[in-house]
RNA sequence: CGCGGGGUAGAGCAGCCUGGCAGCUCGUCUGGCUCAUAACCAGAAGGUCACCGGUUCAAAUCCGGUCCCCGCAACCA
């Protein structure tokens, strides 16, 4: 069977989920059920970064241990109340990971790409971190109003740009390997002009992994971070797992943390000799009602309060329709709230609706004979456009349907067909729009699986029943037989003042 | 000259790679329809494609320059 293995990236839970982490989340999970609803075997890994100083701050007082257990379930429930379908929530402290890091860090050792340097800084003992140089104000720590030390630690290093040809060459022969293309070249030229062997452990902290053989260094969080995607399917306790599902086919991330992604986790990947994941893909931020997200400016968003009162296919459907997948975007209330009317009650709700209650009244709620309909090139272009990560796209594709369906209806004025008796031109327009009807639920369902589900209760097909067939029967024409009765049920979106 | 993205109708965006009548959604206006959630369908108005210059038969698109906005910038998550 063929598998698909997706990830997130993992989380740093010095807080509660904001709706920019959902929204990794929230994609990861669209694809993940695509890949399914596929017939492919597909591994969800999510999960949280926990070895980093900062939990240590935001723990306070508290016992480290017990306050990220407190908000590692707290992600994890969130993730669970909103849908996600993960198979894998890693933690980096659990015992696995630990044991992955240390078996990676000797094997990289091992080919002599790691050395001890030293590394020299602006410290300022305000922010307790290093300060860059083109951040001062006459000299001084613009927050502390302080001069930073200059100060020295010993480091270990490991030899990134050792892999700056492979790495350039490989970006080069795999065109997909980096998407969208605008980061493909940002991380190009940072590989080309920038990239430094990067320091991969320090001396000051007293939480994170020891270095195997030199416990008194900790190491850095990105280098232990970035091996969570090997952990989570058993780099170094279950071999067979790790040949099934290494390499990743997917890992998403944010545009802020590309470099990491597509320079140091495959250099890292190359010296420790394994296969490289076959794609990467970037997507963008929002700003919140035009602003920037900060917690200072006390506008960020919930996406738990989100989903709780618009349902989460609502929040869902707003996401990926509204920004375009892998570009900067812009989260707002009064327009998820306007896609709601529109898009939601007046053209998918509403054609639902009409087309159950002229069935209900012209053939008594039973499905006509099979007629040929006006599909065309949806699926094609629908499986083409989640293939290259295109969501919006996708979505565009199916409410063109929608649209091409409600025009059907003007065109046919299946009233008028009923007032003279058209028996045939009647039951034929019917039977075309409940089949289509039903490969919009199908469509739809990676992005709206409750909305989905519905449509197919009104359908009058058994849910379960529908998922346990093969997606390749699913989509032909002429699958919803007739004779078949409907159950009409509710508006599916009721419209909103 | 740090890196990257952007400036197209009242709002939000696509088109640019590969030049060929400026397009989509919302909103506004007019008409149609009555199966439907005041929903649906058709049509209309509305733009100096940030600015300047160049290439070309032809530029939103390619080239050079200017202005403005936004994000990131190695211990930031």
């Amino acid at each position: 069977m063929k598998t698909f293995y997706i990830t997130t990236p993992i989380y740093y839970i010095n807080g509660k989920p904001s709706i920019g982490h959902a929204y990794t989340a929230i994609a990861a999970d669209i694809l993940a059920r695509y890949h399914r609803m596929l017939g492919e075997e597909v591994m969800f890994q999510t999960g949280t970064d926990e070895n980093s100083q900062k939990n240590v701050e935001a723990a306070k007082e508290r016992d480290v241990k017990e306050y990220l257990d407190e908000m590692a379930a707290l992600w994890e429930r969130t993730f669970d109340s909103l849908g996600l379908t993960h198979n894998r929530f890693i933690r980096t402290t659990e015992v696995a990971h630990y044991n992955s890091v240390e078996k990676f860090w000797k094997t990289v050792e091992s080919k002599g790409d790691i050395y001890l340097g030293s590394y020299e800084g602006l410290y300022c003992q305000g922010c307790e971190a290093f300060v860059n140089e083109s951040d001062l104000v006459d000299d001084q720590c613009p927050h502390h109003k302080k001069v930073p030390k200059t100060i020295k630690e010993n480091n270990y290093f490991f030899r990134l740009t050792k892999y700056r040809d492979d790495l350039l060459a490989y970006i080069d022969e795999h065109p997909d390997f980096i998407q969208p293309e605008a980061r493909r070249n940002e991380v190009l030229s940072y590989v080309r002009n920038f990239m430094t062997d990067i320091s991969i452990s320090r001396e000051t902290m007293n939480w994170g992994i020891p270095v195997p053989g030199d416990e008194k260094h900790r190491v850095y969080v990105w280098f232990d971070a970035l091996i969570n995607y090997l952990s989570g399917v058993g780099y170094v306790d279950d071999t067979t797992a790790f040949e099934k599902w290494w390499p990743a086919n997917l890992h998403l991330v944010g545009k802020d943390i590309i470099k990491f992604h597509c320079a140091l986790w495959p250099a890292m990947l190359m010296s420790a000799g394994l296969p490289l994941p076959k794609n990467v893909f970037a997507h963008g931020f929002f700003t919140i009602d035009g602003q920037k997200m900060s917690k200072s400016l006390g506008n960020t968003v919930d996406p738990v309060e989100m989903a709780e009162k618009y349902g989460n296919d609502v929040l869902r459907y707003f996401l990926f329709r509204e920004i375009p997948f892998g570009g900067d975007g812009d989260f707002s209330e009064a327009r998820l709230v306007g896609r709601y009317n529109t898009d939601l009650a007046n053209e998918l709700g509403n054609l639902v609706n009409r087309v159950l209650t002229m069935t209900e009244k012209y053939t008594n709620g039973t499905v006509p004979e099979v007629a040929d309909g006006f599909l065309a090139g949806a699926w094609p272009s629908y499986h083409l456009a989640l293939e290259e990560n295109r969501l919006s796209d996708a979505l565009d594709i199916v409410w063109g349907l929608i649209r091409q369906a409600n025009q059907f209806i003007d065109q046919q004025q299946p009233w008028q067909l009923a007032k003279l008796e058209e028996k045939k031109m009647l039951n034929d327009t019917l039977y075309v729009l409940l089949e289509t009807l039903r490969h919009i639920a199908w469509m739809l369902y990676p992005f709206m699986p409750t909305t989905a589900e519905k449509m197919f209760v009104q359908l009058g097909l058994e849910t379960p029943k529908e998922f346990s067939q093969s997606f390749e029967s699913a989509w032909v024409w002429g699958e919803l037989k007739s004779g078949h009765k409907l159950a009409k049920g509710e508006p599916l979106f009721p419209r909103k003042e």
